[in-house]
DNA sequence: TCCAATGTTTCGCC
DNA sequence: GGGCGAAACATTGG
């Protein structure tokens, strides 16, 4: 998301000429003649702001856009057109925001926002000592944007096990983690720039560690049972 | 052909 | 009402 916002900067400031999408779940014209006055990003949500209200995009599983392009037999849920470009959602939600978006979101648990807040994500790890740490990093109220794949980078980046109890890790490994948490989301990034050449993944999608070769295990955990891919051996199970 | 996977919300059942 | 699980949505590759 925070790629795609730096795509599409060309379009701020631009008036929407014609807009369309699936009716159902939002009236298109409504963006019509409207002014883009910024896009802003929250963690897996891309804001698309104008003068009176703000619409939120979530890409979900399977979402995806395309920018000066059309997928024909793409399910095109919003697709607008500005003089200078087109921008097309596909797949995704679609929901429109009337309230203020700084009384809605809370900035300070975006990873990859000038406002995130190490301090807080702490304190709120802190307040449920018995979770797993895998369903601990996929907390959106406190790790806005690490999704399954960042998970599994951060654990093996800072050599922890995936099964391992919040309440059991000490508290600077704690706090490596969550420092670890937003420097793997501006690598994520910076991978996306380079066009995603060489693997961004170390252990996620991958068969053998790349510090000892031990086989990687792969299976599902935790209360939100997505699927964790670690080395049994160099991450150190605190329980 | 079938299943799993970058995610989240909602519904039904104890 | 909380917590859990299943279902729903939808795309692609293996």
């Amino acid at each position: 998301m925070f790629y795609l916002k730096e795509k599409v900067q060309p379009f701020i400031g631009k008036k929407v000429l014609e807009a369309t999408g699936e009716p159902k779940k939002m009236d298109v014209n409504r963006l019509v003649n409207q002014p883009v006055l910024d896009f802003k990003t929250h963690g897996k949500e891309f804001f698309i702001c104008f003068p009176d209200f703000t619409v939120r995009i979530h890409l979900m599983l399977f979402g995806y856009y395309r920018i000066n392009e059309k997928k024909e037999d793409g399910k095109l849920r919003l697709g607008m057109k500005f003089d200078n470009g087109e921008l097309n959602f596909y797949a995704c939600e679609t929901t429109i925001i009337k309230e203020p978006l700084n009384e809605v979101i809370d900035w300070t648990t975006d990873i990859m926002n000038p406002d995130w807040n190490p301090e807080k994500a702490m304190e709120k790890v802190l307040q449920k000592p018995k979770l797993m740490v895998c369903d601990a990093l996929l907390d959106q109220d406190i790790f806005s944007g690490v999704g399954n794949k960042l998970k599994d980078e951060i654990l093996f980046e800072t050599h922890v096990h995936p099964e391992s109890i919040i309440g059991k890790i000490p508290k600077e490994k704690l706090q490596e983690m969550i420092d670890t948490a937003a420097v793997k989301g501006f690598e994520h990034l910076e991978w996306e720039r380079s066009n995603r050449t060489e693997g961004g993944m170390k252990i996620h999608y991958q068969k053998a560690c790349p510090r000892d070769h031990t086989p990687i295990h792969l299976r599902t955990l935790g209360k939100t049972k997505r699927t964790a891919y670690f080395c049994e051996k160099c991450q150190e199970l605190y329980a």
